[in-house]
RNA sequence: GGCGCCAUGGUGUAACUGGUUAACACGCCGCCCUCUCAAGGCGGAGAGUUCGGGUUCGAUCCCCGAUGGCGCUACCA
């Protein structure tokens, strides 16, 4: 296959009837991808010649979710709204060839006909009709034309980058539609046309426009252009196979960022649905998973693309959240939190300085960058909640709150507050009153952070400084309504005091 | 229904032009750490490559068929 080609010009072409969902959002990665690797181009088209269905909202969204990937364009975005004359004349040109026809049948004649009938295609009853009454039924403006392809005999083909060559016989391809009866072009006319007037090379798009090839490639060699070299990239399906949709869930793209993903997480996994980078040219690369914007660029070619269908899993993709949440420094990592305070109304109440360390002390924990609007919070300001169950499971005993204040007695009037001194103290505290450690310990994190999930306890403690220790400490048993309902429900036993 | 495409553990992928104990990652299970786990460390189960025929000394890999899945089948894109 042609897959190093000097500068290649390709485009990522969305409808904007929805936002950009998921498999849009790898169509583009990997058009973006060819053309970073091979210096090209990437040019944005937006295809709304759909009136009924597009929306300038959807352009919007389609555009937030791009960016948020980090992807950018070198062209556009164009719209085809916006270039009807070029369509009209492709049309003509067609109709002047020879390789098209007005048809004066009506959609609903045309449902009907196939309602009845077995005439699934259209029956080309239009193709035949005299050359000047076909003209003059146009122009008496009583019948608006539509403009059909004449699909020739014989069969099309092309060498497909990613499945080799494919075969239609032509018998199987109806006379469609280039130009609707109200002058706006159809999909299958607005795409050759633009795709030859931006001059592109190679079209990577989704394998389900693998059917509407042949009728593209009829009309490349009637317009006399040269066929781009197409990559059909295979779909991305739900976890039950079927095609991703709104019944698995999340499906726009702009979802996973309000879900808390990291955009680079979200690159990274859709680069590896349906590509590798391939041992045999990369075989160093062969066991990786974890790939940067410039490495991928960098790997990523062609024949990486697999045939097969890829089921998008939810599991991985938070794997590689949490991968890329715990390498990221914490200063970059702090524009992207600070996003999802604002979202949930949070001010943190520590000094800039104090926010990084806590974000790197906490963040091989996070899951989601949610979790530092949630878990975390009290890392970050004294406003922060009991987690119900955390308290349930380790605050449960009612002799707790008095050894906490006990504790927190002791650290007060201790000379030095360190890891080191409060996991002693602590201990003596625990000998002293014959319970074990675990128990005082597991309490105090729950105190201290409102979870039960948090980084080791001294560790904690040394962050969070003595008088918040204290204060939190102290304030176990009062103000917190939580802990009291959780005091009565005493089921769990688990952790209790001997 | 017709046409097209695809087919390696639950998932994503690897396995040079046919020769491997079929690899890696996610997930799952277990153990360790013991001060928690959604963290970390260690280990394990899980596919003989959808099935059936060929070709070959030898097929995940080549051919044929079946089955299954997906796609297209609009004056949608």
């Amino acid at each position: 296959m042609p897959d190093s080609p000097s500068s290649p010009r390709v485009r990522f072409a969305p409808s904007p009837t929805g936002y950009l969902h998921v498999g849009g959002a790898r169509t583009a990665l990997f058009n973006w991808l060819f053309a970073r690797h091979f210096g090209g181009t990437f040019i944005l088209r937006i295809e709304d010649t759909d009136f009924e269905r597009s929306s300038e909202a959807m352009v919007e969204g389609i555009l937030e979710g791009m960016r948020w990937i980090g992807l950018d364009w070198d062209e556009g975005p164009f719209f085809q709204s916006q270039r009807l004359p070029l369509y009209q004349a492709t049309a003509q040109k067609l109709i002047d060839s020879g390789h098209a026809y007005y048809c004066f049948c009506t959609k609903g004649e045309l449902e009907s006909r196939r309602a009845e009938g077995t005439a699934a295609m259209y029956d080309r009853r239009c193709r035949n009709l005299d050359r000047a009454e076909s003209e003059k039924r146009r122009l008496d403006g009583k019948s608006p034309a539509a403009v059909r392809f004449a699909v020739p005999d014989g069969a099309t083909s092309w060498d497909d980058a990613v499945f080799g060559r494919v075969e239609f016989a032509n018998a199987e391809l109806e006379d469609f539609v280039l130009l609707r009866s109200d002058g706006i072009p159809t999909y299958h006319l607005s795409v050759v046309a633009d795709d030859i007037d931006m001059r592109l090379t190679h079209i990577l798009r989704g394998a389900d426009h693998i059917s509407n090839t042949p009728k593209q490639v009829l009309q490349y060699s009637a317009l006399g252009a040269e066929l781009p070299i197409f990559a059909h990239v295979p779909l991305i399906l739900g976890p039950d196979k079927t095609r991703l949709s709104k019944r698995h869930g999340a499906t726009s793209v702009i979802a996973y960022k309000d879900m808390g993903i990291v955009p680079e997480a979200f690159r990274n996994f859709l680069a590896l649905l349906g590509w590798s980078p391939g041992s045999k040219q990369n075989p160093q690369h062969k066991d990786r998973e974890t790939f940067s914007s410039e490495d991928l660029i960098q790997l990523f070619t062609l024949d990486g693309i697999s045939k097969s269908n890829a089921v998008f899993d939810n599991d991985k993709l938070a794997w590689f959240n949490t991968e890329y949440i715990r390498a990221y420094d914490s200063n970059k990592l702090l524009p992207l939190i600070q996003i999802e305070w604002q979202a949930a109304e949070f001010v943190p109440t520590r000094t800039e300085e104090e926010i990084l360390a806590a974000i790197d002390f906490v963040k091989p924990r996070a899951r989601s960058l949610k979790d530092f609007a949630g878990s975390f919070r009290a890392h970050f300001s004294d406003d922060f909640e009991y987690d119900p169950a955390a308290v349930t499971k380790f605050l449960a005993d009612p002799s707790l709150p008095s050894l906490l204040q006990e504790l927190a007695a002791r650290y007060d009037v201790a000379p030095d507050f360190t890891e080191a001194s409060a996991e002693e103290l602590l201990r003596a505290l625990a000998t002293e009153k014959n319970i074990k450690a675990g128990a005082l310990i597991n309490g105090s994190r729950v105190a201290l952070t409102g979870q039960a999930v948090a980084p080791s306890l001294f560790a904690v403690m040394a962050f969070l400084g003595k008088d918040r220790v204290v204060q939190r400490l102290n304030s176990v048993d009062k103000g917190h309504p939580e802990r009291s309902l959780a005091g009565n429900a005493s089921q769990t036993q688990s952790n209790s005091l001997p």
